[in-house]
RNA sequence: GCUCCCGUAGCUCAGUUGGAUAGAGCGUUCGCCUCCUAAGUGAAAGGUCGCAAGUUCGAAUCUUGCCGGGAGCACCA
């Protein structure tokens, strides 16, 4: 029995004693957890609820205490509850059983569903996130939306969802081409000149990502004043996306390189992909031309032959109000004949969901140090040995800022205008605020702020002026930082153990700092608090961790199982401990442990990995409140010794998993 | 002009479907290591939840208006 079957059961019982009592079915029976252990371990307001009802039905007033006496009649009997209390007006308030409880669930497993996620055969669900411009290094504001993903992946899987993780790569954009100039007619670089370069950097330990971040910024100030150089961009784009001539395969060199750094990046972070799809196969697979003959079977896109969009194809929007300036139609392919973005967009996302009729081939592109594979689309024949089947996802998820969420609803409506059988539900975008900098930040960066800058709550970052905090410099710092504390905490410990602790720490300092945040909100990055180890940080949650673990390490391992058996076998010395003095500390650590699984359910319910961090962090604070409190291995009463020990071990299973969840490693010691 | 988001303690933020005395972290002040890791922990101070009206037994949460801040509304991606 876990938490959210005896919930249910529970509401089960409120319903259908309403029913009984009232002859009043409530659809949604709420219940919450109470602000605090002495109010009970679940609420129910819906003694509320129903005398509103039954004043409605009848017309009859009826007290919400009175009803919820009632009610508190019908529930007694559950076995797992121990009490019921009617507090404030009408709270019915429910105590369960704690010796029961904890006998159930010391052994069993905290999340039951996450099995399910390895299945070979069920439904699959898709998140697309990253999708770094493959032009440059990526930088902290592409790590939110890679952390958030990730997250948001491994919070699916927990609940047990199959999931295929995709990153779209944009290699024939206008960003890569802008690089491409650069090395072409700036540097008056070759295929080979940049091949040699890309050697010569790894020599002196450069990442081609960063040489290309400091030359996408070069070739922004250079366009502002060498009209001949910006000219170049559009002869330069055309002809990779045409592709098959030595500046597409320079491009190719380009984008491939930069894909291999941030990959890099990702996996510092833990961050993994199962297929990286191109533009150019989209392009060159004719992805588009086959989504246009659906649209255009289906008479949902029209060709304007007047107005301002004479010539071009549209996709009509009601949804959207237009006016002078600004049409309600979106275009999709330009008078020119070409395609824009959102209508290739909408070819993928249709190829996501199994509704294009066509197929990638694929090339394995590279194995994880974790054995993992990485495929990328090719337009050749696919090699490689067993390809696993992608795309063919019930459900898309689109990890893409919120400053695009309006041509993420022209893909998602237009798939569904396209496929109303599949419906817009089929798609979501995952829409999450930016990051920007302080301008504090900005300047300890070497920008210089004008005044006006100065004036504003934030500083945007921008690939295009060079200004933004690239990832692997923030990484490389705070495990400086780390290692630095490390080695004064465990000066005997062998370097590559130290080195490792203090990789793990960065990591869980960077992805919980950015995903303390919910999603809408701004982050304003600052060093100081992003480089922070106290407080509400990763670094504070693997601390409790740590020390729970170190319990575990310094008892015998026979304890943790004596521990078990004796909790089972005496279950009124166990109750008697739950009601001595810190008995109700005790449990409220046990029971917050416990609600693991339900913490995951509301984190998808809401698509918001943030209150799976606040949870971890919770736990991590209200088990160290728990180990100031206690003290377990020296405990000598056995039966307080054993739920000592229980609750401790429910702890780090559940904070160790709760973390995991978001990517963040426990290390043995710190 | 239209659409969306935000406004909660000095600062940065939580507050899940409307519920019990609005919570954290940082910063400030005063404490706690003979004891399982002090990256920890206790206490204090700090709030007209932007303003106003409305709905409700009940509003930080829902509705409307106003004020302030941000983003978007391309034949860019």
């Amino acid at each position: 029995m876990n938490l959210l079957k005896l919930q249910e059961q529970i509401r089960e019982t409120v319903r259908r004693s309403a029913v009984e009592l009232f002859d009043i079915e409530i659809e949604q029976i709420a219940a919450e957890v109470p602000p605090k252990t002495e109010f009970g371990d679940l609420a129910f307001p819906a003694a509320f609820e129903l005398a509103k009802q039954i004043k409605q039905k009848t017309g009859e007033k009826q007290n919400p205490r009175a009803i919820a006496e009632k009610l508190k009649a019908k529930l007694e009997d559950l076995i797992f509850i121990q009490k019921i209390d009617i507090a404030g007006p009408g709270y019915l308030n429910i105590f369960y059983n704690r010796s029961r409880f904890l006998a159930e669930s010391s052994d069993a497993g905290l999340l039951p569903n996450e099995s399910l996620s390895k299945s070979t055969t069920a439904k699959k669900v898709c998140v697309e996130h990253t999708s770094v411009n493959p032009n440059k290094s990526a930088h902290i504001g592409h790590i939110r939306n890679s952390v958030l993903g990730d997250s948001f992946v491994r919070i699916l899987k927990a609940s047990g969802k199959r999931v295929e993780i995709q990153n779209y790569i944009d290699n024939t954009g206008v960003q890569v081409a802008d690089v491409v100039v650069g090395f072409i007619h700036l540097l008056k670089m070759d295929l080979a000149d940049i091949e040699d370069l890309n050697e010569r950097l790894q020599a002196d330990g450069v990442s081609f990502d960063f040489y290309c971040w400091d030359l996408y910024a070069r070739i922004g100030q250079e366009y502002q004043h060498n009209e001949e150089l910006k000219s170049k961009r559009a002869e330069v784009l055309h002809l990779i996306e045409e592709g098959g001539n030595d500046t597409a395969k320079l491009a190719d060199f380009v984008a491939t390189t930069n894909v291999h750094c941030i990959l890099r990046t990702m996996e510092r972070l833990s961050i993994r992909y199962d297929l990286l799809p191109r533009e150019s196969e989209i392009l060159h697979l004719h992805f588009w031309q086959k989504a246009f003959e659906k649209m255009k079977s289906r008479g949902v896109i029209k060709f304007e032959t007047e107005g301002k969009n004479a010539g071009c194809w549209v996709m009509p929007f009601e949804s959207h109000t237009g006016n002078d300036e600004h049409d309600a139609d979106k275009i999709l392919v330009r008078s020119n004949g070409t395609v824009t973005y959102t209508g290739k967009d909408i070819a993928y996302q249709m190829w996501k969901l199994g509704l294009l009729g066509l197929d990638f081939n694929y090339k394995l592109f590279h194995t994880y140090e974790n054995g993992k594979d990485v495929w990328i689309t090719t337009a050749n024949e696919s090699f490689g040995g067993d390809i696993p089947q992608f795309g063919h996802c019930e459900t898309v998820y689109n990890v893409i800022d919120t400053r695009q969420s309006y041509p993420q609803e022209v893909v998602k409506k237009g798939v569904a205008t396209i496929f109303p059988e599949k419906g817009e539900d089929a798609s979501v975008h995952l829409s999450y605020e930016m990051v920007a900098l302080s301008s504090a930040a900005a300047e300890e960066l070497g920008f210089e702020l004008s005044d006006e800058d100065r004036k504003k709550p934030f500083v945007e970052m921008s690939g295009r002026k060079g200004l933004g905090v690239k990832a692997d410099d923030l990484i490389d710092r705070l495990e400086a930082n780390a290692l630095k504390e490390v080695e004064s905490r465990h000066p005997d410990a062998p370097h590559s153990e130290r080195k490792e602790i203090a990789t793990t720490i960065a990591v869980g300092a960077l992805r919980y700092f950015l995903l303390k945040f919910t999603k809408n909100t701004i982050i304003v990055f600052d060093f100081k608090e992003a480089l922070s180890f106290e407080g509400e940080t990763g670094v504070f949650c693997q601390y409790s961790a740590v020390r729970a673990n170190s319990i575990f390490r310094k008892l015998k391992e026979s304890d943790l199982v004596e521990s078990r058996q004796f909790i089972r076998q005496n279950p009124e010395s166990v109750a008697e401990v739950f009601e001595s003095e810190h008995g109700s500390d005790i449990w409220s650590v046990a029971i917050l442990a416990a609600r693991l699984e339900e913490t995951v359910e509301t984190a998808i319910n809401a698509s918001e990995p943030a209150i799976l961090a606040k949870y971890s962090f919770n736990l991590a604070k209200a088990f160290n409140l728990f180990y100031h409190n206690h003290k377990i291995i020296a405990e000598e009463n056995e039966a307080k010794r054993a739920v000592l020990i229980a609750t401790a071990d429910l702890v780090r299973r559940s904070l160790t998993t709760a973390l995991e969840t978001l990517g963040i490693k426990v290390p043995e010691k710190m």
